[in-house]
DNA sequence: TTCAATAGTTCACTATTACTGAACTATTGA
DNA sequence: TCAATAGTTCAGTAATAGTGAACTATTGAA
């Protein structure tokens, strides 16, 4: 079984929620699972039919490792939520302002 | 001579800014340079004392390509200014949030 | 004019990183 | 026990970053 990787809210940084939020697929994945609030499933969360299982599975890793999500186990399928007050606390106003524009 | 490649204030993109500031020496650069409030050529602008000239000339492309800087020369020397004014139209307080957090 | 110095860019190479199909693991339900 | 589902891992290829070396352009001096 995997054991997901979360860095704990002090080794979050800056250069890597950035790096995170600069593909435009993982900040809509971000913007999905914030605007329903509740955790969801990463083929829930993930707005874009056709993408290969695996590249997808990459964005969720990518989001975890940078702090911006917490993946958890349940059932057949992994729960997805936004960190946000672990990023809220580290960076403020951060989120709030870079998924405030418009697509 | 090379023509720097400026894209125009429409063209600026969020996953562009957000790419090149991902880059803990890119955001240096770009503090930098807004501290000073002045033109700065790359040398002056860069705080990376050891780093290649072609790896920073590289990131200076980066930041001139997503928009964040306009480049002009002068003289021997290519003077660097944030463009202030087109993110902030693009993308309001974007800049100020991500330059606000300390190092 | 010619030559050296300076500031950056471009090139070529290597090293790291991203995308994807295929195979694999884990859980559920029949 | 078997099939279906959700997601990860692997292996291969494609794209991107870092660097020294060579190049271009400007200035200033002999």
């Amino acid at each position: 079984m995997v054991q997901f990787v979360h860095p704990s809210r002090e080794d979050i940084t800056l250069a890597g929620v950035l790096a995170a939020l600069a593909d435009p697929m993982r900040l809509r994945i971000v913007k999905s699972l914030l605007a329903q609030g509740d955790c969801m499933s990463c083929a829930e969360a993930a707005p874009c039919p056709g993408m290969a299982k695996s590249t997808l599975s990459n964005h969720f890793r990518v989001l975890r490792e940078a702090g911006l999500i917490q993946t958890s186990k349940k059932g057949v399928e992994h729960r997805n939520v936004v960190r946000e007050a672990d990023i809220n606390a580290r960076f403020p106003k951060l989120l709030k302002t870079i998924l405030g524009y418009p697509e």
